[in-house]
DNA sequence: TTTCATGTAACTACATATGTTACGATTCGG
DNA sequence: CCGAATCGTAACATATGTAGTTACATGAAA
């Protein structure tokens, strides 16, 4: 199964537009990610829709932030991307007759959902600002390597 | 993404097995999981390697639990599949030279890290008797809700 | 020796993420 | 007002991975 990578696109952009004066075009984010610009745009629509981030067109357009660092959790883009799935295993089949398969359903529902639960809270832990705050961390570290 | 739904399956076979005299057939097997019979040997094989049952050929051959279901558990045939991927969600690039990516894949990894021990941690929890004693239960119970 | 079963390779079918092309809609600058 | 820049979006292409299917070899039992 291939791995759905907009939460990490996203992120990637949203740090870098963070860093950015002004707008961001499709394409200078697209050049960042290694990706599409139509890509982008697609992607950037659904945090659109979400009111995180403003699209100007024309001119000196491009993509904004439009909602606080400090208050925008992963979870909040991983709602705002339209929840995907999370697991890449499941159930051969949602709604089984056979009783042996609803107790193995069952038990790995029990299990998956624990899992996803914890996911959700750490996504919910970390926000925007601790990310970009992350980031100047490993800036000023890799800088003073250097010296 | 197509779910990997192979846990599933084999759990499930191998729990119409521990309530089958004899060994069961591919086609039998794939029968009770609505399955193509050479998927069935293709996965089961992978139980075969790991010691977790056993395949006899021709007349009256078929499939045979060798392992105690007391012992073994959700991880351990999650193991025995080999150990497939999780998470449909990931990272877009694995080793990235952006300091902004790296710390994106920072975070996301401390989180599906942390899932995953948890999602483990429950796996190795639950054995096939576990799920086997489920399975009678809900068979009493449909029984007594039928009278 | 015939039949029934697994073992396995090769190919197909299907789902989904991402990439690409094309073009319309909008905005700014000259 | 025109033209370039930019988003919005549909339609199609490509890539990858799961499961299904066909075909046939191998082995065991009646």
């Amino acid at each position: 199964m291939k791995r759905d990578s907009r939460l990490s696109s996203v992120l990637h952009a949203l740090l870098h537009m963070a860093e950015h004066e002004g707008p961001m075009t499709s394409d200078a984010l697209g050049r960042c990610l290694g990706a599409n610009p139509v890509v982008v745009r697609r992607t950037m629509g659904l945090l659109r829709e979400a009111g995180l981030v403003s699209a100007e067109r024309g001119h000196s357009g491009g993509w904004r932030i439009s909602a606080d660092l400090r208050i925008v959790s992963l979870r909040h883009l991983h709602e705002a991307l339209g929840e995907p799935a999370i697991f890449a295993i499941g159930n051969r089949n949602e709604v089984p007759e056979c009783l042996v398969e609803q107790a193995v359903n069952a038990a790995l529902d029990k299990a998956f959902l624990e899992a996803e639960a914890l996911l959700m809270e750490r996504f919910a832990d970390v926000t925007l600002a601790d990310l970009a705050a992350d980031f100047t961390r490993r800036h000023a570290e890799r800088r003073a390597t250097k010296d």
